[in-house]
Formats: structure tokens, sequence, C-alpha cells
DNA sequence: AGCACGCCGACT
DNA sequence: GTCGGCGTGCTC
């Protein structure tokens, strides 16, 4: 038995506490709830000891410990070390993310009288209220009311006062800061397993008895002879129930009965009279919103030969054990799915389990069914739209082993599997796989560790690799697997490039679409086929100007101009009220009314600029009257269902012609589209950012390959600007081998990843001045302490200059090796602390995604 | 981060 | 002369 034990806390602090364990035990990987600055908040053992710290330090008892054993694996604490050195974040904020666990403590706050508040309720009582206050009378009524109730001397909980008195918390901390009352934290530990109530049909029913039951003609009184006077509807539950052998979930009784127009009241009643008795159950695992059309789903027999070859490689990888990392380079179509599919039915053959990263986007309820149906109650699914409580399950459910296929998005990652044997990260070169919040990690550079710290194997698959990926496989780093055809031979469809300069000189005017792509397109929805156009853009015109003066209008907290949206059908999809025409940032989510004149000069000639989505979709509508038009961006699709029922839509031919975003663009296999319009995609190539040309390319290429899917042949138009630029020269040839070495090139000669390591560092505060004086002391003092190996850049602005009213400068740190960064961002969070700059005021981003 | 403690303006 | 506003600074 240990004396001590240090804990790693959910604050942004670079360290571990210590508390005293009293005849407490704890393991190392387990969580403790310790006092700490006057809550108590929730750690992980980091280390247990009997070295007493220091004299002058007051130690504090853990107050509760909530694991008998490590809840977190070693190989997991290994992993949370190795983020929280890699990404300079806090140990405890690592923890925090890897265990999601939030649903099982409840904090709240007790309060207690204090002798001040019985010295005030005495002398209240007394003499009558004499005391001088600026609060309500109903206030100062609740105040006594709330002493008074606290009388005894007994803590209470907020919420207990505020149903007694009507007290809120705002009252209650007013009176603690008056000293009146004693506050106090408190975490509750909660049971987050989901239960769900089973209607049990009792075996001798006590009070019935034949005699009292005169309804003698009853058709179901064969059945049903021991019952008291019962309605035909409670005869219909206890039928239901008898004929499911007297037991069924409640609410599976109730959706039948329901259908039936059985009233829920029934059962309580039934229930009342000691006929039913209700007993809660855990709940069942289930996936809701599924379509069972997963069936057809990835048996090894239906693989064809590249797939085959693949799934052998990984295969043997698995086989032979160890840190075997590979880039599983195969084209659009070309049925990697399957592959991951069967290389996790091989792992669970083999006695492991297996873990299938996804972008955030790329969990639809499509592929959840077909893991479903190719799984069954082995697979846990993992995604952002589940309720804290479902989370915690799903957690736990791995953790013990009964799940051992989980499918999820970023943070998946730290799923809790034991013997994980193979982790697959889908679309590896997706950036919601990149946390933009701290820790700032990379899901795919952390299952690559993961696997590394467990020695297992590790495939990253996609069509159009990371740089970052496609240099380790050339290096010999990563094997590399290729699948260079698409399943059935079919072929790759054919892009063509519509020269936009040449069709403005021709019509003598500025088309959002070209009289070519029109065409294909009424060609196309004439023989019966879909269409997808890429406008990636929301909203209607993305830049409002006043053509007097040229003022911009912008967003008041952020550097960025506003959207022009035209309001209308979007929110119907989600039956909410329509929202009508408004300016909208993108960024904070600020709106206004559109003006009638500009702000600054009065000008009425306010003009829109720059077609989105939403103006995409009308022009549409225009052209192609006879159409059946969805959009599919942010506006239309808000949560999971609105993109399955909008993909059914598609899927069905109900829609016939698809305008959006680049969600469009993302994995979806709708067999129907032969055609692919790509409308302004090259916009994002003037960006000031080094990795702008790799996400053009990426996207040019995963939404040509949306086309051609089934049987007939796809094609892609791309209009554009710069037909000669390398993106698109090798885009519209497939060429990702030719378009990964052109781009390494730029890379190299540019020193910039993944021929260099960066990191972003992000000075940032409500107040220029403020953001200014870092930005200078942190200049001055990287010029003075020049870090070995790296290269500074900034301070400057950073490109989106101010965000949700926060200013940001930015610097950014060039390295040729890992070490030698990793030691100036040490260095440089030293000097922070040292100068004393808040923390929050910095932001240190390794490995960036974007330097927006 | 989140909370406690401490110093100043507004009202009795 | 108090109450309650928000600015520093620490958290085992």
């Amino acid at each position: 038995m240990s004396l001590y034990c240090d804990v790693a806390l959910p604050v942004p602090l670079d360290r571990a506490f210590t508390y005293e364990l009293g005849d407490l035990e704890a393991e190392v990987g387990a969580r403790v709830m310790v006092p700490f600055g006057g809550q108590l908040l929730q750690g992980v053992v980091v280390g247990v000891h009997d070295r007493a710290p220091a004299e002058d330090i007051e130690v504090k008892k853990v107050q509760r410990v909530m694991d008998e054993t490590a809840l977190l694996p070693d190989e997991l604490m290994e992993l949370g070390k190795w983020i929280a050195s890699y990404y300079c974040a806090p140990l405890g904020e690592v923890l925090r993310g890897m265990m999601p666990l939030t649903a099982e403590v409840r904090r709240q706050w007790t309060y207690r009288i204090a002798e001040q508040g019985r010295k005030v309720l005495y002398e209240g009582a007394a003499k009558g209220s004499s005391r001088r206050s600026k609060l309500s009378v109903e206030d100062q009524n609740r105040e006594y009311a709330v002493l008074n109730y606290l009388e005894s001397g007994e803590p209470a909980k907020i919420a207990s006062l505020r149903s007694a008195t009507g007290a809120n918390k705002a009252l209650l901390d007013a009176m603690a800061k008056k000293r009146w009352l004693l506050r106090e934290p408190l975490a509750e530990v909660r049971d987050a397993r989901r239960v769900e109530m089973l209607a049990v049909l009792e075996e001798a029913s006590p009070r019935s008895s034949m005699s009292e039951d005169p309804d003698m003609g009853h058709p179901d009184r064969s059945t049903t002879k021991r019952l008291p006077k019962l309605n035909d509807n409670q005869l219909a539950v206890m039928a239901e129930l008898a004929g499911c052998g007297g037991r069924e979930l409640v609410r599976e009784l109730r959706n039948r009965l329901g259908a039936r127009g059985v009233p829920d009241s029934s059962l309580s009643t039934l229930v009342k009279r000691g006929l039913v008795r209700l007993e809660e159950t855990a709940q069942v695992f289930h996936v809701t919103g599924l379509t069972q059309d997963g069936k057809k789903f990835a048996h090894e027999h239906a693989l064809n030969e590249a797939q085959t070859e693949a799934l052998a490689v990984i295969a043997a990888a698995m086989e032979k054990g160890g840190f075997r990392p590979h880039l599983l380079y195969g084209i659009t179509g070309s049925g990697k799915t399957a592959v991951y599919v069967a290389a996790m039915q091989r792992a669970l053959a083999a006695g492991k389990s297996a873990l299938l990263l996804v972008p955030e986007i790329g969990l639809t309820p499509g592929t959840a069914a077909q893991m479903v149906a190719a799984f069954g109650s082995e697979v846990a699914l993992l995604h952002s739209q589940l309720t804290p409580d479902e989370r915690a399950e799903q957690w736990h459910r791995i953790r013990r082993g009964e799940a051992r296929v989980v499918i999820g998005t970023r943070s998946a990652v730290f799923a809790p599997m034991p013997d994980l044997g193979l982790i697959l990260v889908d679309e590896e070169h997706d950036s919601s796989y990149k946390q933009e919040e701290t820790p700032r990690y990379h899901g795919r550079d952390v299952a690559v560790m993961r696997a590394k710290l467990l020695g297992c194997a590790v495939v990253l698959g996609s069509a159009t690799p990371s740089l970052e990926s496609w240099n380790n496989a050339e290096r010999g780093r990563y094997a590399l697997v290729q699948m260079l055809e698409r399943v059935q031979q079919r072929p790759l469809p054919k892009v063509e490039m519509i020269d936009m300069r040449e069709e403005f000189r021709e019509t003598g005017k500025e088309q959002l679409f070209s009289r070519r792509l029109i065409e294909e397109t009424q060609a196309t929805l004439d023989r019966g086929e879909q269409v997808i156009i890429l406008l990636n853009r929301r909203g209607y015109s993305f830049v409002v100007m006043c053509r007097s003066c040229g003022e911009k209008l912008e967003c008041e907290n952020c550097a960025v101009s506003l959207t022009y949206h035209k309001g209308g059908d979007e929110d119907a999809l989600n039956g909410e009220a329509r929202v009508g025409q408004r300016l909208e940032c993108h960024y904070c989510g600020y709106r206004r009314t559109v003006p009638k004149a500009c702000p600054k000069c009065q000008s009425e000639h306010l003009y829109y600029l720059g077609a989105g989505s939403q103006q995409g979709e009308e022009r549409l509508q225009e052209l192609f009257p006879g159409a059946r038009i969805g959009r599919m961006d942010r506006d239309t699709v808000r949560t999971r269902s609105d993109m399955e029922r909008l993909l059914a839509r598609l899927h069905s031919g109900e829609i016939n012609l698809l305008v959006g975003t680049q969600m469009i663009a993302k994995g979806h296999d709708i067999h129907g589209v032969t055609l692919v319009g790509v409308v302004g995609a090259d916009f994002a190539l003037g960006l000031p950012d080094f990795r702008a040309a790799e996400r053009v390319f990426q996207l040019l290429t995963q939404v040509s390959g949306r086309a051609g899917r089934g049987e007939l042949p796809g094609r892609v138009l791309v209009q554009t600007y710069q037909p000669d630029h390398y993106v698109n020269q090798f885009a519209i040839t497939h060429n990702y081998t030719g378009f990964a070495a052109r781009e390494m090139y730029f890379r190299r000669a540019m020193r910039y990843p993944p021929l260099s390591v960066l990191a972003n560092v992000i000075l940032q505060g409500e107040e220029l001045e403020e953001v200014l004086s870092i930005s200078t002391k942190m200049g001055r003092w990287l010029a003075k302490n020049k870090p070995e190996g790296v290269r500074v850049l900034g301070p400057a602005p950073a490109p989106n200059a101010r965000l949700k009213r926060i200013y940001r400068y930015h610097m950014v740190l060039k390295a040729d090796r890992r070490d030698q960064l990793s030691a100036a961002l040490r260095a440089l969070l030293a000097c922070v602390d040292a100068e004393q700059i808040p923390r929050r005021a910095v932001i240190v981003d390794v490995d960036p995604v974007h330097l927006m």
C-alpha cells in the first residue's frame, strides 16, 4: 500500500499533482476524484509512491477511487503520454479525451448554513426584515426560505433547494459570497448504463377471480378467464404479453399495441392492478435507423484479384505479428471497403479485435448498416452523434471485449479494445482526423503510433494518399499495397476540362455553368441517368460588395466576408421554421439581416459576387425545370438522418440532379450517376496554404470517383480558369503518382512537409494591443534564443486575422528534424511561462493541417 | 480552465 | 458604509 499518488488532471497545466491515498488503494491508470482549487475533479493516477512532497505544499486526500483496477491499460497510458509530449498538450487533458465517460459523473454543489446565515435567520425572524437590499421581495423571501431549510445544519443539493424554495444557483452563490452559506463541491458517480423496462405477466394474479368477471360473452374469455374486469384494451395487452411468453419490453409492447389503437395507459392500469409487473433490464444494444440492404456485403469470395492480393498482404502482416504499417493506395471504386471488412474478419478469426477509423462524414447509416450486416452484434459504432450515455455504454462494451469490431471517427482511435490486432484508417488523407482543439492530435498518426506501441498491423487507405503517407511509402517506412483497377473492370470516368476563359470570350458573359456542361447535363438526364454537380461553397453569394465605395460586408466578430443566404427551402427539410434571407458568417455563425444600403456610404448599389451551392440549385432549377433536384451541403444536411434521407432519395432515383459542396464527394456509392460536373473548384488553388494543391487534387479525384460506379461508364467535366495548372493536368488523367511526384518537388524546394516538420504557434487575445505585445515579446525572445535547426516565420497576422472576436497572430516553426522542433516548442512554452504570458493566449499546433 | 480572493464604483 | 462588479493568481 502506497501513501501517495500522482494524478493527471484535466487542466491546462503541464504537470501532475500529488495526493494522499489514506487507506485507499489505487492503480496507475485508475480514475480518482480529488479536490483541486475549490472543486472536485476527475483525474487519472499516473504514479503511486511513498515520497512525501515538499514541506510547503499542503497535500490533500484522494476523495474517491473510481476504478478498482486500471481503467486504461498500459498501452493506452503510454499512447496518452506520447500524445502529450508530441503535441505539447497537458497529459490530463489528453487522458480525459481518451475515455469518454463524462456521463458517469455528475458534478454539482452543496450548500450548508454558516454562522452568519444563522444570525441573519434568527435576527431577521425576531425583528422582521430590517436589512437593506437591492433584492426583490421574492428573492429576499427565498433567501429566508433557504436559511430555514438549511437550519438543521445538513448540507443540501442545489436541486432540492430549488424545488423547496425556488432559489436558483445565482441566488445561492450570492448567499455563499455574503458568507451566509458554505458552498462545497460534490461529485456523484452515476451508472450510465442504460436500462429499459420489461413488462412481465404475473404468474398468479392475486386479485383475479372468475366470479368478478360477469362478461361471459367476451371473445377472449377462454384465454383470459382468470382475469378481473378488464376492458378490451387491457385484454389486448394481456393477450399480447401472453403471446410472447409473458415477457416483453415495454417499448416493444407499446409500439405494437399503439399501432392497433391501444393507449399506453392500459398497461399502466394492469401494473396498478398487479397483473403485470415491470422489471428493469439492461438495454440491449441496437443500432437505430439501419436499412437492411447491407447483406450483399463483402464475402471474401467476391473479392477480385487485386483485392485478394491486398488482403493477403495484410493477413500475412497480421500473422507475422509486430508493427507493420501499410499504405493501401486504391483508386476510387477499387473496393477498399470490402478489403477492410475481409481483413477485419481475418482478425476476428485469429482471435483478435479490429478497429476501423473513418472520417467524420464517412460513417453514414449506409456504412453502419453494412458493418452491422457483416459483424452483427460484435460491432460497436463510435461517432459524434452518440449521447454521453450511449458513448459510455459503447466504451464499456468495447473494454469488456463484447465488441471486437469498432468503427468510429477520430477519437475512436482510443477504443479500449483487448487483443487489438489490426487498425485500419479509411481515407487517411481526410482532414477531419485532425482535432482542432487541445489536444491537437492527428487520428491517423495516433493510429500508427498505437500500432507501433502495441506491435500490430496498421493499414492507411486512400485513393489520394496524403503526401506524408506517400513519402513514408516511398521511403519504405510503410509497405505499399496498390489496387489500381475498379471492381468488375469498370472504367475510370473520362475527365475533360472546360476552359472558362474561352467560354467567356465566346459568350461574352460570366456564366456559372458552361454551355457544354448544360448540354451534357440535359442529355444525361434525358437518358434517365443521374448527375452530380460540385459547387464547393455554401450559401447563395459569398461576397456582398458596394459598387459605389468598394466596401465588403464583413462579420462583426471575424475578419471574414459574410455569405448571403437567400433563405427558403433548406430549413424546411428539418421541419423547422423557414429562415429568411440573411447574411451569415461561416466561421462564427453570426447572422444579420441584409441591409438595403451600404453601411459605409449609404449607396444602394450592393452587389452579390460568387455563387454558392444555393445559387447553383436555383440556376439549375431554371435551366432544367423538369429535373428532380437535390442539394447536399451543411444547410440541408445537418444530421445523420438528413444525410440518410437525401441519399435514399438519390438511390431511389427520386433525385436525378444533385448539387452540393465537398460533402457530395465523400464515398457515396450511387450507381446511377454517370456525369459529374465541377464548378469553381480551382478557386481554392489561390488560398495561402501550402496544401492548397493537394486539397484540390483530392477533391477532384474524390468527386470524379462518384461517376460510373454502376453498369454505365461515367464522365466528368471540370470547369476551370487554369486548365494548365498541374493539379488539373494530373487530375484529368487520374494520375495520382504523377501529381505526388510534382507536388513533392514543390514541397522539397520550399521545405514544406513531408520534407520538413512544421508547427504553427498562434498568439491570440481579445485586444489587438495585447496580442501585438505578446507577438513582440515572442519575436524578440526567438531572435535572441535562436532554436537550433529551426526556422521561424513571423510573428505575423494569421491568414484569418480575427475570428470570433479574437485577434490572431501566428508564427510558423519549420525544422528538418522532429527532435529539434520539439525542443524549440518546449523552450518556447517555457518562455511563455517565464514571461507570464497567459497560457490560453498561445496555441501550439504540431503538424498543422492548415495554417489558417 | 475554474475558482477564490482582493480591490474599486454604485447605491443606501 | 455595504454590495457586488470584475481583475490577478493559484491549484497537490
